[in-house]
DNA sequence: CGATTGTTTGGAATAGTTCCAATTCCAAGT
DNA sequence: ACTTGGAATTGGAACTATTCCAAACAATCG
């Protein structure tokens, strides 16, 4: 029989980093996958316990850190409000509606990546970049 | 005689919004222009006591959030660390050295702006964009 | 002046996250 | 199968940055 992709890169993933495929790892993570609205830890949580009524938040943080960690998911933040989770892992930068609250995905081509490293002076070596943008978006997805 | 500009400024942008200038909102503005290190709230709350033994650790939150207000200083957030405050007005992005923690200024000529604004699809207004690097810096200034 | 409104202050409260010690789970090794 | 050591989960306490609050203080106005 064969299993769905995404548990098993999930499991996959875990491996290389000497972790352990756990039912909470698996289900956090195919709740990110689900709805890829950029859920807080808590939002994360709820949609976790309709699964595995018994899971704690502390675990919910746990999972969403080694899912950080293996590089499956993002860690967003906009200012000081609770970090977002994003399985997206193409180069991309969010879009954050003011209004809805709601975070879109803004694909970066490779080009513009170049273009915005380029204003970096010599002597500045950058492992990432982080683009966020702030406005109103007309509801279209 | 002529007072200095920062604090007439200060004043003048204080009164278009309303505000009055007090002791506290200049001297942790003045607090700013000196070291543009981007220091944190408590930092300034450091550095404004050697001027203002008595201020309040609040009374700072209070100015920073007032002059960020006032458009005179942007708040700066990276991952959930403590916002960081900057005085330069320039349109710029910031770099954020991950051995020493030090942040730097990284000027962004409008065309650049404008090619990052270009990323965005139809329907998305965006009224600010942020970018920020991450990496190492080699010891410049 | 007295009244009004704006500002500062210290301390309490809040929110998001991390820490911790106790339990539970699991994968080998016997 | 049974032990056992490490990994993972759990609930609750602790932590940290920030905000809230009510009282004191200060400036401005009539
Ligand atoms: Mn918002
Ligand atoms: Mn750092
Ligand atoms: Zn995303
Ligand atoms: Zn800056």
């Amino acid at each position: 029989m064969s299993p769905h992709l995404a548990s098993d890169s999930l499991t996959q993933r875990l491996a290389d980093s000497g972790l352990r495929s756990t039912p909470q790892r698996e289900v956090v993570y195919s709740v990110l996958l689900r709805k890829r609205d950029h859920p807080t830890a808590e939002e994360v949580f709820a949609r976790v316990k309709t699964e595995l009524p018994t899971i704690s938040l502390a675990t919910v943080y746990n999972c969403l850190e080694t899912l950080v960690q293996c590089e499956l998911v993002r860690a967003v933040n906009f200012e000081r409000s609770p970090t977002r989770y994003c399985p997206n892992l193409r180069p991309h930068a969010h879009f954050h509606d003011e209004q809805t609250g709601r975070t879109y995905d803004i694909d970066l081509p490779p080009a513009v990546l170049a273009e915005v490293n380029q204003v970096l002076p010599a002597g500045f070596d950058a492992s990432s970049v982080e683009i966020t943008f702030r406005g109103q978006a007309r509801a279209t997805s």
